[in-house]
DNA sequence: ATCTCAACTGCAACCAGTTGCGACACGGGG
DNA sequence: CCCCGTGTCGCAACTGGTTGCAGTTGAGAT
């Protein structure tokens, strides 16, 4: 199982090279997607895109793909609460992670950085002797606008 | 880690009867298993368990009443990041969150209660102005034994 | 005890994600 | 430049979870 840690925004590429993956026509297409795309992807509307890059991109390839990117930490899997259904959203580890909060009635979803989620992690590493690889923190709730 | 029940342990019907939820005979035996059974229960093992009790019990029974059950909060969904399959797993909820952590190699779930939680917590809903309904922390990584 | 109707159920068809398999292509070595 | 092995691919079949529909049932009102 391998470490994540990543660093700048922009080259899922680069990082495949670097880290001896193969690179292949239809996984050059599926980075190209995630690369230029705006956050929280679903599976299909990936699939949907990268098959205009390359028609004969399969859904069992775009799953295999996120699966290889999550193990090399190059990217986070999403629930959203399940507010749009049972699926999963896909977006680019950033450098901090954040916490993902959904409305409940509007369906916006925020992401918030904290030091205290930070303070938290170390306190589990330390006081459980556990080695953190990923986190994931969702709230559900009602945002400002929706709680008047 | 056994955590301090929140009552009564095991009244899951007396909170749906409080609440004017109908009480079926299918349900009955859906509750049943959930109030008698140890953590972390599968959908499937429900179904198997209730079924027992109630021949006729259908999959699509078993989740409805689950999305029921997580909508009145008396029940946490739980992904244990996926360890064992894309399924999820259901818990009764405590009166405290808890933190679910899994580790990568042997597959050991452990929970943790921590007070920075709580904090993290309170901060998300006032620099947020955002009302928590539900929260979900889950970590991936390695246990002491398995870092070693 | 019976009536009534919204809520609930089983079923079957469907969406989301995974897997086994034989065919194929990437890219390093000759 | 071509060969070759291994990693990857598309396909089809499968598991986990959801939904529309038509028939049934629980429980409050009479």
């Amino acid at each position: 199982m391998p470490l994540p840690q990543t660093e700048m925004p922009g080259r899922l590429q680069a990082y495949c090279a670097e880290r001896g993956i193969r690179m292949t026509q239809q996984r050059r297409a599926i980075l190209g997607v995630m690369e230029t795309a705006s956050k929280h992807l679903d599976a299909a509307q990936l699939l949907r895109k990268a098959q205009k890059l390359d028609a004969s991109v399969d859904r069992s390839t775009v799953y295999r793909t996120l699966r290889l990117l999550k193990r090399q930490g190059l990217i986070d899997e999403l629930d959203l609460m399940h507010i749009h259904g049972e699926g999963h959203y896909y977006e680019r580890k950033l450098n901090r992670d954040h916490i993902h909060m959904a409305c409940l009635r509007c369906g916006k979803i925020m992401e918030f950085v904290s030091d205290i989620f930070e303070k938290l992690k170390s306190q589990v590493e330390k006081d459980c002797r556990f080695r953190i690889v990923v986190s994931r923190l969702e709230i559900g709730g009602y945002c400002a606008h929706c709680s008047k």
